[in-house]
DNA sequence: AATGTTTTCCGCAGAAAATTTGGCTGCTAA
DNA sequence: TTAGCAGCCAAATTTTCTGCGGAAAACATT
């Protein structure tokens, strides 16, 4: 687990919403000479806390599409079905994010498609395409209040 | 709606996954000079597009902390408690994403906190904050399957 | 307090990248 | 045909990156 200075949450927050900030600007901003300021941002890639950057694309700006959250839940808790329910995850590309979870479900997907046929494709791939029993619920998403943003470091500030 | 040719596509499907790539190994790999290709992802910048670059910080790696997906149904489904409810979220940062759906449910939230405890302190005020009625339910997310990630273009590319 | 060690910092300068400029080409509409 | 426009490229210019040596700061030990 990394030890972060102060310095360090300043520059990760900011490269959360500004990733490709200069580093010349990243390292007026944390107070630092842009040759230092690099020095922390190669270490903190290198230690693997920044582990990738991301564009992200307004795909309503594109076209037209639909987001849906899909609950899951298996029949039969084995490991065998867990593996196989992921592994056919892992082949279908509309599915954008599938995590495990405790309680009542076992999964939640979200998928995101062109439209409401071809999302019932992808549902029919899910439930028929292995030969064990699944549950799925789906969830359109009407609208997105808070999308998957920075996560606030600061209370790790120290006394944090 | 923008229009987008082939070129567009990849270069949009390369930032999803390597924001900070160097816009000359970029316009490498989608075969135009550095001029146009800047030009393009200028242009991608302006239309909205790509409407932001991102770090990801993997917080595994810096700090302990649980991610839960609670699922939440409002007793009563008026505009003002909708609303309120939104704004609730609004100042709650470890709620970071938050999307109304349709189905048995109204919003999905994703939290993100440094332990059960302060999960519990959260879900209290989301809860008692508000003088009308929710009923939340908790899912602690034991894996990512799959994370988030790039969404896939391809699709869009001529014939889609 | 003095010493040694480690870490972090800064400024510099060459290398690399970004950005601007201007001109060429091909397309479209008048 | 030709003016207007959009996209492309090469070259020139500006800006940024980045490795290095030495100074400063932090820390531990004696």
């Amino acid at each position: 687990m990394t030890k972060l200075d102060r310095t360090d949450l300043k520059i990760l927050q900011i490269l959360q919403d500004e990733a490709r900030i200069t580093n010349q600007d990243l390292a007026e901003r944390v107070s630092l000479s842009p040759s230092s300021c690099l020095q922390r941002v190669r270490r903190l890639e290198s230690n693997g806390v920044i582990s990738a950057y991301h564009a992200k694309v307004n795909l309503a700006s594109v076209c037209r599409h639909v987001m849906c959250i899909a609950t899951v839940t298996m029949k039969n808790h084995t490991r065998e079905e867990f593996r196989a329910f992921e592994a056919l995850i892992n082949t279908i590309p509309e599915v954008v994010e599938c995590v495990t979870v405790s309680g009542e479900f076992d999964f939640f997907l979200r998928i995101i498609c062109p439209d409401m046929s071809s999302y019932l494709e992808i549902n029919e791939r899910l439930v028929s395409s292995v030969n064990y029993l699944v549950t799925i619920n789906t969830h359109v998403v009407m609208n997105e209040n808070k999308k998957f943003g920075a996560i606030d470091l600061s209370s790790l500030d120290e006394g944090g």
